[in-house]
Order: C-alpha cells, then sequence, then structure tokens
RNA sequence: GGUGGAGUGGCCGAGAGGCGAGGCAGCGGCCUGCAAAGCCGCGUACACGGGUUCAAAUCCCGUCUCCACCUCCA
C-alpha cells in the first residue's frame, strides 16, 4: 500500500516518493502576522499536521517540517503606522498568539520555524543569481526595487496552467520601472513613508524584501535545492506559489516536488474574513468550544474541501468528540488496570489506513473510527473483553494519527476522576455522594437518589449509571458561539 | 478574459456506473426506579434538462447557480 497525494501542479493523484530514502522535506507557508488568526487561518496547519502524522507515524519516515512566519510585508506596515507601534512589535505580537492558537490545537510544532527578516542574506543571494542568469533585474526607476522578469522564463504559469499573455495585470499597476505589468518584486526599495527599522542594505540598494523570495530562500536554506511537499492554502496558488517555483526554478534549483493545497472555511459559502468581526478568533472560540472539539472540526473535511462554518459547527464537533472520549474512557475502566493509553498506528485497521492513503480522505477515515467505537460500545455492554480492547486500540491509534486523541495529555487530560490534584480532592467529595445516593437507590429511595443527581449536575458534574456503579465527569461548556 | 473548484437527505460531509459512508439533529424501541450513556431500528438525498447503459449521484451533451485566484489573503 502507498500513499497518494493530489499534487496541484499536475493536477492528478501521484504516489508520494521520497527524494531521500526514509525522510521527508516539507514547506509550509505559514501566517503572514499582520493580524490575530481566526479559525480560517488555522486550517492549513491542522490540514498538514496530519498529513505530518500520517507519513511519520504510519510509514516512519522522518520528517523536516518548515513553517515559514512572514513577518513584514505591506499590510504589516501600514497596521503598525496606523496603530503607531512598530511593526517588529506587531508582528511578534500576532506570532506569538498564532503559535498559542496553534499549540492549542495540538498541532506539532515545525522543526524549525523561520522568519522571513532573518533570510535576508539568503534572499541577496538568490537575487544576484537570478540577475545574472538573465531573470531578474533592478527597477529602471531608481525606485531599489528588484523584479523577475517573467517573459523570460517561458515555464512561468506551469504550476497554474496559466498563460502569461491570459493574466490580468496587477489592478493597482503602478508600472514602476517594470519591463512587463506582470513582473514581480523580488525585493522592494526602501521608501521614505516607511520606517529604517523596515529597510535593509543589499548591493540592489536599501528595501526590504517582496513576499514570494523569502519562501524560496528559507525552503532551500532549510530543506535543500530540491524538497518533497510543499503545501499551502489554495488562494496561495497564484501569484505567491507560481512565483516561488519561478524563482527557484529560474535560479536552478529542483524545487519543490508535489504541490498540496488546503481549501479554506467558508461562513454562508463566502471565505472566511476579517469582516466577519472577532467572534471567530481562536482566542475567543477556545471559550466556546473545547480545543480538541475545535480541532476535530477542522480536521474532520477533506483537506481539499471547503467547510462551511454555522452556527452550531463546533457544538456538534463537541457531541461527536464527546462520544468518542466517552467510549474510550469507559473501556480503559473496564480493561485490566495498567492498560496503555499509548497509542500504535500498527493497531490502525487497514480500511483506515486506505482512506488515508487516498490522498488523506480524513473524512472516510473517521467513518472507520465511529464504526469502530460503535463495536466498541457492543462490546462493552456483551463484556468481551478481547474485541473491546481491540477497539480500545484501534480506535486511540487512528484518532491519534489525526490529532484528536481524547486520552492525549495534550487537552488536559481529559476529564477522568484522578486527573490532577484539584480533581482528586473532587472526586473524594464526589464519591461521597454517590455513595449516599447508591445507598438511597438500594432502599429505594429515590427522591433522595434524585435530589442528590440534581445537586451534582447543578454544580456541572453529571453522573452515569452502570452496572459496575456510577461514574461521574465534569458537564461540558456549550459549544454555542454566540 | 484566463485559471481552479463547488451544487448530495433538516444540517455537516464522504463517495464517483450496480449493495443508501459517517457524524449531528429528530422519531420509535431496548436497557434503566427515572434519567444519562450505550445499543437496535427509521431517511429511498445527489442543481436542472436531455442522452448512453440491463443499471447513472457517478459517464456524455447542454443549462443554471455559487465560490475562489489573477502579483499585499490559510
Amino acid at each position: 500500500m502507498s500513499l497518494r497525494l493530489y499534487d496541484t501542479a499536475a493536477r492528478e493523484l501521484r504516489t508520494f516518493e521520497p527524494l531521500h530514502e526514509g525522510q521527508v522535506g516539507i514547506y509550509i507557508c505559514g501566517l503572514t502576522t499582520q493580524a490575530e488568526p481566526h479559525i480560517g487561518h488555522v486550517r492549513f496547519a491542522v490540514a498538514f499536521d496530519v498529513l505530518r502524522r500520517w507519513l511519520a507515524g504510519r510509514y516512519g519516515y522522518d520528517v523536516t517540517l518548515v513553517r515559514n512566519v512572514t513577518d513584514i510585508d505591506d499590510k504589516i506596515l501600514t497596521k503598525s503606522a496606523d496603530a503607531g507601534e512598530p511593526w517588529w512589535a506587531l508582528s511578534y505580537r500576532n506570532e506569538v498568539a498564532t503559535s498559542a492558537a496553534l499549540r492549542a490545537l495540538g498541532v506539532l510544532p515545525p522543526t524549525y520555524e523561520p522568519r522571513a527578516t532573518g533570510h535576508i542574506p539568503e534572499m541577496v543571494t538568490l537575487m544576484e543569481t537570478l540577475v545574472e542568469k538573465g531573470h531578474a533585474y533592478p527597477a529602471r526607476d531608481d525606485s531599489g526595487d528588484v523584479y523577475f522578469d517573467v517573459q523570460s522564463f517561458p515555464e512561468y504559469g506551469s504550476l497554474t496552467h496559466q498563460k502569461i499573455d491570459d493574466m490580468e495585470a496587477a489592478q493597482d499597476a503602478d508600472p514602476r520601472g517594470k519591463r512587463d505589468p506582470r513582473d514581480f518584486a523580488l525585493w522592494k526599495g526602501h521608501k521614505e513613508s516607511e520606517p529604517e527599522s523596515a529597510s535593509w542594505s543589499t548591493p540592489f540598494g536599501d528595501g526590504r524584501p517582496g513576499w514570494h523570495l523569502e519562501c524560496s530562500a528559507m525552503a532551500r536554506k532549510y530543506l535543500g535545492d530540491s524538497f518533497d511537499i510543499h503545501g499551502g492554502g489554495v488562494d496561495l496558488r497564484f501569484p505567491h506559489h507560481e512565483n516561488e517555483q519561478a524563482q527557484s526554478h529560474a535560479a536552478g534549483l529542483g524545487f519543490a516536488n508535489y504541490w498540496l493545497h488546503n481549501a479554506w472555511v467558508t461562513v454562508g459559502g463566502e471565505k472566511m474574513s476579517k469582516s466577519l468581526g472577532n467572534s471567530l478568533l481562536i482566542s475567543e472560540v477556545t471559550k466556546v468550544a473545547r480545543p480538541l472539539a475545535i480541532r476535530y472540526y477542522l480536521t474532520a473535511a477533506h483537506y481539499r474541501s471547503t467547510i462551511e462554518y454555522h452556527e452550531g459547527s463546533l457544538r456538534e464537533a463537541e457531541a461527536t468528540v464527546a462520544r468518542i472520549e466517552g467510549f474510550l474512557t469507559r473501556a480503559l475502566r473496564a480493561l485490566p488496570d495498567g492498560t496503555s493509553t499509548t497509542p500504535d498506528p500498527a493497531d490502525v485497521p487497514e480500511e483506515y489506513a486506505a482512506a488515508m492513503d487516498d490522498d488523506l480522505n480524513v473524512s472516510s477515515a473517521l467513518a472507520v473510527v465511529h464504526d469502530t467505537v460503535r463495536a466498541g460500545n457492543t462490546a462493552l455492554d456483551e463484556r468481551d473483553d478481547e474485541a473491546l480492547a481491540t477497539a480500545y486500540r484501534a480506535v486511540l491509534a487512528m484518532t491519534d494519527l489525526l490529532g484528536i486523541n481524547p486520552l492525549d495529555p495534550q487537552w488536559g487530560g481529559g476529564n477522568d476522576a484522578g486527573a490532577g490534584e484539584g480533581l482528586d480532592a473532587l472526586d473524594a467529595l464526589v464519591q461521597a455522594q454517590l455513595e449516599a445516593r447508591a445507598q438511597a437507590r438500594a432502599s429505594r429511595d429515590y427522591a433522595t437518589a434524585d435530589e442528590i443527581r440534581d445537586r451534582l449536575a447543578a454544580a456541572g458534574i453529571q453522573i452515569e449509571d452502570t452496572p459496575s456503579g456510577a461514574n461521574w465527569s465534569l458537564a461540558r461548556r456549550d459549544g454555542e458561539t454566540s
């Protein structure tokens, strides 16, 4: 069995084969740190986190994942000027917020996270090569800009299958010394209106990086002239990725072998954007839904399909996740003490693996998870410990490879009694109540029994009766978002 | 104008010639003192119009609608 991935450049599924035996190099375009991330912004990270976990967990590849931070661009400078805050402070503030959001969602940290502004020398080297080869030129208007000459490179447009002549020139097309309006900036000359701190000296003059050049330079530095997978959001295909590829190929570099693009999160059928307000910022949304549920929501659809967000989406995800989590915790209680909570990728059913191998068809893979949960619940009822253990291990492994393992300490240790000192104390108190209720029930004093249950419920504690006694858990927060 | 994508049951969301993925919500049942949880059952869905085929959500032709990108967007 082998992994097949949809390659944007080839426009078809291709069997994945790494450039170097046992190793995979992945470059992901991260966020431009101009704002706090909303739920749509983080989808790419979750999508490629799933890819990475599958490559490492299923195939045992040694994955090097580089995810850049674009810490300077036009918008950042504009916003910082408006806010009267240094651009680097604004940029870093948002970078920290983004990292926190991704960590909260269980996205594994990248192997490295380079910032654009830390790689000026590498960019200069690339520019020099491109100018030497006749694919780039300094602007004729002394602006200090350096442009890529699209007409000099016949391959230009190959990633997105467009012909140069069919492309519209930039609307804000200030020709600024371009040979062709479609030429794009490798380097932006320093402007009087921009702060000195946003300017670096180069042989081409003072200025700052163009958006695209950083990725070519940083991918090369950390992953080599050629690497396996380049990922990012679909909206980055053009111009960003097309330009990255043009720069690198024109410079004689092999660059990316596979191009993967994730779709976005829509609201009312339209791309999520800042204009929707602050309600969907990760920092807000984590107040109304558990990160685990948010992660599930973002993971559940195929990465190339748009996810339609609607009110209640997160509540539904919460219900689904609670079902999986409920099974796992019940199974753990029923299974012998010492049952491992460490997932083993080898426990994954083949049907699940086949779905994941088919361009990461997470939706189909989750169908296997749910079927397994049902089989496990049945085994629980029938006290079939062998079947239960099998289902338990399978669910643990399957969810873990998707980054949605409810038992992962990442999510705060679940809500089991015994997780943490505070809960230990709470457990002692609740157990006393459960004991009292059990006695009341034994003597058929249901009024007292129900009163105890109601009192616990009012305190946010749910109880669940089982043949072997009552279990308790903390009630979930409501997933409502507005 | 060019390029890419979408339209599936109340909602979300897979599938891509023949057995109705899965989840959420709902209804009925089992279990339960009652609940909760769980289990079982219940839906004849594929934008529209033609066509091909024994068989079409899936293939072909046409139409409609929507979304995205076109050099500052995950």
